[in-house]
RNA sequence: GGUGCGGUAGCUCAGUUGGUAGAGCAAAGGACUGAAAAUCCUUGUGUCGCCGGUUCGAUCCCGGCCCACACCA
């Protein structure tokens, strides 16, 4: 293991890793079983909040018997206390693929956070540990202060970042500012937007479904989700409202509930709506990487993929 | 039957002291290197309920009618 670095180029190229990604609801999850099991191998999650024990039910994570029927990594396995980022997901990812291609030549991933599959497959830039103090000061006064104070402060900190910047994003303006207050420097200096090289082949896999169908599953999804018992699933967690583990499609609506601010049929027709906008967003971020291959989610086959 | 309040973008509504109208949400498209199931950007011609009247000009004023809601009978 430790002389992998000296072993030939072709050896760590017959390494693959199979990427399954696509709009929520798509079917994601039973065919990366089924091509893990073809492939005898195991799957790492790329999800943004199935790692999180603590979700369940509104995250639609893998069945008991989905999880027991092939090994997955990043699924239930984090705390929502945690603020997990895709820097974290890349170092996490990386360390679980090089264990796994000890005993194996393939490794499925499947998930459909963009972001993170992004920082896997090209690595992000290396960023300054920010003290938590930093950022939490920072969010404060933007509460207290609005989004003109903050557009104030990097206008004259961070010049560099501000002419390029998403001057309506307070989460964007946020990070800047947390950056520079910690290191006096600009955010700018630290990204690279270098792609990484790994020594492993990388297969992009887009499942897809037309719109109307995929409304209707996410629909059906989300109705069984409540028999399911997201509500106090929901209860269970309110005390991390604030985490960003749950800014989350499913809780924050169910959150609004709790509070009586909506009737609980507006929260679940809520939650419909915005699963959609999500799935929207995912396609857009998707399509946009030409390395996918988009297969029908409805006929792919595993036969499909590896003998193409 | 009477009184009151309404009828404006797919929805909820604002507005025009008379010069043909705008927000939020939705929808469509897009961006996105540490919150990414997040966050942000772009896109708004709609017989301003119907029919008349006044006026150079009405969605806005006047009359009638229709519809909805509330209250009184």
């Amino acid at each position: 293991m430790t002389q992998a670095a000296g072993k030939s180029k072709t050896q760590t190229l017959n390494k693959r890793i199979f990427i399954i990604a696509g709009p929520t609801a798509a079917g994601k999850t039973s065919f990366a079983i089924l091509l893990a099991k073809a492939l005898n191998t195991e799957i790492i999650s790329a999800d943004s909040r199935q790692c999180f024990k603590e979700l369940s039910i509104g995250v639609a994570r893998p069945s008991e018997a989905e999880l027991a029927a092939v090994p997955h990594y990043f699924i239930a396995s984090h705390s929502v206390a945690e603020e997990l980022n895709a820097g974290y997901f890349e170092q996490y990812a990386l360390e679980k693929t090089a264990a796994l291609f000890a005993n194996h030549d393939s490794v499925v991933m499947v998930g459909g956070t963009g972001l993170y599959i992004k920082a896997f497959c090209e690595g992000i830039d290396p960023m300054p540990v920010i003290p938590p103090e930093v950022r939490a000061g920072i969010i404060e006064q933007y509460e207290s202060k609005g989004l003109i104070w903050l557009q104030s402060e990097l206008k004259h900190k961070d010049p560099a970042f501000w002419a390029v910047a998403e001057q309506q994003n307070p989460q964007r303006l946020m990070r800047a500012l947390e950056v520079f207050n910690a290191t006096g420097k600009s955010i700018t200096v630290f990204r690279s937007a270098q792609k990484k090289q790994r020594n492993f082949e990388i297969i992009k896999i887009g499942l897809e479904l037309p719109m109307d169908l995929l409304t209707q599953r996410i629909n059906l999804r989300v109705d069984q989700m409540m028999k399911d018992g997201l509500p106090d699933e929901a209860r269970s967690v309110i005390s991390f409202r604030n985490k960003s583990a749950l800014q989350t499609v499913g809780y924050r609506e169910m959150f609004d509930y709790i509070d009586g601010k909506i009737a609980l049929e507006e929260a679940v027709q809520q939650i419909k709506l915005h699963t959609r906008q999500y799935a929207k967003r995912q396609m857009t971020w998707f399509k946009k990487d030409p390395a996918f291959t988009w297969y029908d989610a409805r006929t792919v086959s595993v036969e499909a993929i590896l003998v193409p």
